[in-house]
DNA sequence: AGTAAAATATTAAAAAGGCAACGATTCGCG
DNA sequence: CGCGAATCGTTGCCTTTTTAATATTTTACT
């Protein structure tokens, strides 16, 4: 009687550390799929970023999607070697670099989609008595910066 | 014309983009307002992990917080050496290892969940328009292991 | 125009993480 | 009991990320 198997849970969860943890067991089954399309999770963001067309400079990247600058730099090194982008400089402004897809980066970024899309199903099922479209924006508004 | 300022998201963004997003963002605000406790953001994890009392063992705290085995190591070895955790054997199984908080290390958790409840806050007014209970249970059920 | 300050991307060095393999212990089943 | 299989934690090795510093270009202000 100590305690009642499936009720109240022992110690009360915080949104901190359940956001952690979800984040943290879809990266883990994520980059199981994706092993076989020989890209990472990281990677496969990047190229999905990118997919919108027209290229992203490396801080529009790095913004987006809440990646360091010099992560996304040995990345796009990455990416390069393996012929899934390419670096192309940016005419209005000589600092910056603009990354875009090459076909094969494009036909990888559609592939990775898929296995995206299966998630989907998969998370929709485990958020099904929420709304969808009240929890997208609210996850919007957490992964846009946190004050400061 | 082409497209109103703040109505339609150009791109539908997947729950996994928004979960990986969120959670980048999440771990990067509280990792700079960690920085005073010396503490990571895991770190803070496991120590919280802890404060329920009694010690877990290596592969309870792997499993709850989906962080692999040999990174749950190295870093009981870091807190270890900051004299916040300690490694005491499990007398049922020799096998085993516990792991308890120092009174160091007690101190810490408190003061880092302290941050962590400012975060609470923070993030609840993000979610306002979502039920916390409903949101909570489907964070846990994503936070459990995703098929396979 | 000229120059200080900011922005952009990169590099180098250090820290951290992940995979494979390994000893030690326990479990299961004949 | 005994022996093979599974579990537990750790270690070695390699990859990746992070932090600090740098070169280059643009912006802003005088």
């Amino acid at each position: 009687m100590d305690r009642p198997p499936d009720s109240a849970d022992p110690a009360p969860e915080t949104l901190t550390e359940l956001i952690l943890r979800a984040s943290a067991q879809v990266s883990s089954t994520l980059g199981i799929r994706l092993k076989p399309l020989r890209v990472q999770v990281d990677e496969m963001r990047v190229l999905h970023a990118l997919s919108a067309g027209g290229g992203m400079s490396m801080t529009e990247l790095s913004e987006a999607l809440v990646i360091g600058g010099p992560t996304l730099t040995r990345m796009a090194d990455r990416l390069v070697s393996e012929n899934l982008v390419y670096r192309a400089p940016d005419p209005h402004d000589r600092r910056r670099v603009r990354l875009h897809l090459t076909e094969a980066g494009e036909t990888c970024a559609a592939e990775a989609a898929e296995i995206v899309a299966d998630m989907q199903q998969l998370l929709t099922a485990r958020f099904a008595e929420l709304d969808l479209d009240d929890l997208s924006s609210a996850l919007a508004r957490t992964a846009s910066p946190l004050q400061d």
